[in-house]
DNA sequence: CTGTTAGCGCATTCAC
DNA sequence: GTGAATGCGCTAACAG
């Protein structure tokens, strides 16, 4: 039957199975740091060409950080396929209903019922900050992401894990992922501490925020502050000095979240994807 | 009717019209500059978001320049209730089927069935080269897009036309949008006309690479020669110089382009969107 | 286990 | 004009 190149009809099947046509994208939070990330657009891009081999679509979504009522809202909806969670926070997980169980994923942190496709922020923390360490590096600082972002804690318990370890005082400093925070986090730390030899951002935005903040300063990078980033974005070999960051298979994740769900695959809870340090110039 | 909450089913409506509840975004062209442009992602995010609204979902094809049949096998699939073709060449949207008449749009150049949402090129090369003139330059090369993008063609018809008014020679360089190509086609203005003292390059990301380029010839930006870019991507802003470019409202074309596919309006034949000069250090 | 049938929610058609 | 019937292409439930 396939040999006389029988295609299912997607809106049909849909219409019967009262299981929907597209995959809703959900990306929790609606600050400008989640607007403007390009790392959402590399999540849909993705997404959207799994999907279009299903003969489905995807749909995107932003929810308010603090409506835990939202994502149940979308999930009810119809036409509604699988869905795919952004950077979720576990309760917002929680709110999924039962029907969707088996189509959902989260990119980011997951729960028992939804499996999580995740970056390994902790060994991918542990190896920027190692590597400054080999460097030469002592007083490291470092510039965290949003406190509500739960995949932020990992990477900051390794950063401290890695501090402790060479008998140094952690500096931590709150970052929100934009680039503007960076630049504020670069005076803050300086100021703080201005013995400080090495910056690490978990975002190469806030990086080259910090990049900036420096420059105003008059520090030089490397030369006087090492500064490092994470994520890999397509500018971060562009900057200058090149940013030395971790780079993330966001592509690979991405799909594999997109197929778990519209495959019906039912996922291990979580699975780690490498974090792979990229030293460029500056660290 | 409506204030009891009723909400039309899309996917059984789409399986009686024959119409698809998917909107599918087509590419033209799979060379690494298209396939990493930021450009598409944003594209791609605003079309999403609109079809969330109408419960429909979007895809994305990325689609081989020189295979004029990929995209009426596309469209010819069921399933697609629209259809948006980014960075289209006329030829290829002559092969877009009649029964998708009314629910295709352009990004980019249209044909007389295909409704063009597009960046007003001209004016935006128009301001930026007059810029350059405004503040002494007058030696200005061009890097270009790739030759079978038709939306260069008035961009440098615009260029020479500015440079005609100055009484200077056009120095235009073919580019293919990458940054490499930028680093490269800075070296090889320099070396053919030494006496550039300004360059406009018809991508951000080219110009950004003209500034590295610069950079490795010992060359001063904006003191020896001032650069340019155009369309102000996230990190135009960030580069050190900033990049001088213009500025181009993305999100809101495409969000026009997939309102006027899924509403079924018939928009003019073309609708131009401004492109307005953002002037930073490099020019 | 294979073959048949009812019906998903809508738009279109036809009868009135 | 208003209202009932048909069927889009499929899956699930059922009968043989």
């Amino acid at each position: 039957m396939a040999a006389l190149g029988y295609v299912p009809d997607a809106s049909a099947r849909a219409l019967v199975t009262r299981t929907g046509t597209r995959l809703a994208i959900a990306v929790i939070g609606r600050t400008a740091a989640v607007l403007d990330d390009p790392y959402v657009g590399r999540v849909l891009t993705s997404a959207a060409h799994v999907a279009a081999e299903r003969e489905v679509g995807v749909s995107l979504h932003w929810l308010p950080l603090h409506d835990p009522g939202s994502l149940a809202r979308l999930a009810d909806g119809r036409g509604l396929g699988g869905l795919v969670v952004v950077n979720p926070t576990r309760p917002a997980l929680e709110t999924v209903p039962r029907a969707l169980r088996g189509r959902v994923a989260a990119v980011g942190v997951g729960t028992r019922h939804v499996p999580s496709f995740d970056v390994d922020n902790r060994a991918g923390t542990d190896g920027v900050v190692r590597h400054l360490v080999r460097t030469g590096r002592r007083r490291i600082a470092m510039v965290t992401g949003p406190s509500w972002l739960p995949c932020g804690d990992r990477a900051v318990e390794a950063y401290r894990q890695v501090l402790e370890a060479t008998g140094a005082e952690p500096r931590v400093v709150p970052g929100d992922f934009t680039a503007a925070r960076g630049a504020g986090a670069a005076v803050e730390i300086m100021t703080r501490w201005p013995d400080t030899d090495a910056v690490f951002a978990l975002s190469d935005l806030t990086a080259l925020g910090v990049l900036d903040g420096l420059h105003a300063l008059g520090v030089r990078v490397p030369d006087d502050v090492a500064v490092a980033g994470f994520d890999d974005i397509a500018f971060a070999g562009l900057s200058r000095p090149a940013l030395t960051t971790s780079t993330h298979p966001v592509e690979e994740i991405a799909t594999a979240a997109a197929r778990a769900v519209l495959d019906r695959r039912d996922a291990a809870e979580t699975t780690f994807y490498p974090s792979a340090l990229v030293v460029r110039e500056s660290a």
